[in-house]
DNA sequence: CCCGATACTTGACCGAGTCCAGAATCGGCG
DNA sequence: CGCCGATTCTGGACTCGGTCAAGTATCGGG
């Protein structure tokens, strides 16, 4: 029940260029792509698009809340439309594919740390890493080393 | 009861040079720190290091458990030498200020996500997102925006 | 103390992202 | 419909964090 991209821009008070729905509809239908892969499929789309007004939409988007942005290490930011609901990321350290998972442990226990250390928490970013279902196929047997224990 | 650095690389099969000890105490005593601000403490203690050396040192660190990465978006790469228990990160929206924190949940929960789509999960990384107690104080009042919800 | 393996130096290079200034577009109003 | 200020887009230079590659220096086992 996704709502129709250009009434979301106006309803967040945002102008409604060809540019952004675009950006929206590429988001839509390539969850967790980087800027440059957005900006590709925005091309196939509309024609062209500079990588400035890709980046711009993009900040825009976030800034709005329609998006949310991703930034696992060692990848450049990645972006997904699905935004307001509490999910997190599986990582593959092999493929560098990237899928949603909802939180382990139900409602909103990870917005508070051990000790808050006077902090005012706003959100929580939580990553997995591991192997992909295809990756551990691949190398099954070798590469057992366990790294980092828990979280 | 830090280990003393020499023996702490030789116990690792590790060559012990003075680019490395300097990288470990460096590390001992900036914690947090990112590549760049930790080639200037060495430089201060053994008068100069090539950047390449820096990064070359601190992944064979990594690489070996005497060091942890942790890369926050929007931040370069920082390193600590506190490795091996389980403490997650605090960092401040406002000045970038990162703090460790002990897991809230205990034991190991958070290695369990709600689904693991196949996954062979290895890690978990947990990032608090928040404004720490000092940025909290000057713009008090101001900027309660809450955004993403739980976590 | 010698020699092969390992580590370090220097300098070029790269990708992701930002900055800037000017041109184009949007959309509210008359 | 057409105007005009605000906003957005374009293109190009630039920054920053990090990597690559080739040659030199250092480590440490024999």
């Amino acid at each position: 029940m996704r709502e129709d991209p250009e009434r979301l821009l106006r309803r967040h008070g945002l102008q409604v260029t060809a540019q952004r729905l675009a950006v929206l509809r590429a988001m839509a239908t390539h969850p967790h792509a980087a800027a440059d892969e957005l900006a590709d499929d925005v091309r196939e789309r509309i024609g062209s698009i500079s990588r400035q007004a890709v980046y711009d939409a993009l900040a825009t988007l976030v800034e709005s809340g329609l998006a949310r942005r991703i930034q696992p290490a060692g990848s450049p930011a990645r972006y997904e439309d699905r935004v307001g609901d509490n999910h997190h990321h599986l990582v593959c350290r092999a493929c560098g594919v990237m899928v949603d998972t909802d939180c382990a442990v139900g409602e909103a226990p990870c917005l508070t740390a051990g000790d808050d250390h006077g902090f005012e928490i706003r959100e929580a970013e939580v990553i997995y890493w591991g192997y992909c279902p295809g990756c551990r196929k691949q190398s099954a047997g070798a590469n057992t080393t366990v790294r980092n224990g828990e979280g």
